[in-house]
DNA sequence: CAAAACACTTAACAAATGTCAATTCTCCTT
DNA sequence: AAGGAGAATTGACATTTGTTAAGTGTTTTG
């Protein structure tokens, strides 16, 4: 059932098991959706109505500049996926999100996360330790993206997320790491000689 | 008086003004602190007990690899300094915070700061916002990282903070930029050719 | 199944950035 | 005010990365 991974999600991240009552407070909040591959969770110029819960899939945000994708985030299995800027603030996103593969998620508006986070103690909690682990993260990025070398990051991002090399085309794992597929290619050759 | 500067703040962030009683057991929480140019609020290998406001002055946040440095923030009047990672979990930081100018910082700890937010709701309000603020500034960094060049994150710099130019010395913007003194040297001259 | 679309690699060349060294300039300290 | 340290610039050269184009292999889809 997809709504067992949620709880399991949540779960993870306070020290009690949730209540039922406030499970069901919470899975209430959500809707199921369907999605798939190359479907659109968000497209650029649309407020980003949603924050998805992947159950099952593979995702992507990324911009288009000059018909150029720049991809700044993957999402898989138990993460979550939303412009934070767009879905908070209402204002119209500069990214598209879509499904690398067909997709199970959950979906829940602001309104509904401002509600969980007044009303459900370990909802709150959790939404706090997100908040905080994913500015952990991208502190991370920026710290690599300004320090090392692409070879370096590429090497930190097979250590840190080996699952992606397996999930996602080469390609895409260019653009994440802010370079061409050619210069990967590259690089993997350099690489695989030693 | 130092604590205004805070106070002040603390009034941007939320739609009424903080109640006296409020605003005192706020400034209980932190300590005021006199940091000379280049002295350290935190160095690498400690953690950071700290989490400093700015009330006067400018800070940095970077690593040292190979003896490069690495500068992952600026920080100037209002702004909040600390390595958020190390501050919450009491892990050993990786980076150095230093003062570039003289610096009047009002300090609190982690402990304090989780007493404000259950007791205070503006300050936890306004924490939340702060927290968010901080996120979308990041995922902007990042993007910019990954999809411009050395030239346009110069430009948006100039851009998002120009008083960046006339504080720092370039060695230090370049860094910030992720780019050598020489590069961005080159880049200035041939910007002021056009 | 066949055609088309896409992903990956390779090569040649261009452009951007890094490295090293020398020079000048500025600012700080004594 | 003089000397010295650090900051910025410049030039020559190396390295990395981007660009373009071609070729190969794989996947998708009608």
């Amino acid at each position: 059932m997809m709504f067992e991974a949620l709880r399991k999600y949540i779960n993870q991240y306070t020290s009690s098991e949730i209540s039922e009552g406030a499970f069901d407070t919470v899975s209430k909040s959500f809707t199921p959706k369907h999605l798939l591959k190359r479907q659109f969770l968000l497209q650029a110029g649309d407020v980003c109505k949603y924050t998805a819960f992947i159950v099952k899939g593979a995702m992507r945000q990324y911009s288009l500049v000059n018909g150029v994708e720049n991809i700044v985030y993957f999402g898989i299995e138990n993460w979550w996926m939303s412009d934070r800027e767009s879905f908070t603030m209402l204002t119209p996103s500069q990214f598209n999100i879509d499904a690398l593969e067909d997709c199970d998620l959950l979906l829940i508006t602001h309104d509904k996360v401002q509600l969980l986070k007044e009303s459900v103690p370990q909802w709150n909690k959790m939404a706090a330790q997100m908040d905080h682990r994913h500015s952990i993260a991208m502190q991370k990025r920026i710290h690599d993206a300004i320090s090392l070398t692409a070879e370096d990051r590429f090497l930190n991002l097979i250590k840190s997320n080996p699952e992606f090399m397996q999930r996602f085309p080469q390609n895409m794992i260019a653009s994440y790491l802010g370079i061409t597929p050619e210069s990967l290619s590259r690089i993997r050759k350099k690489l695989a000689k030693k």
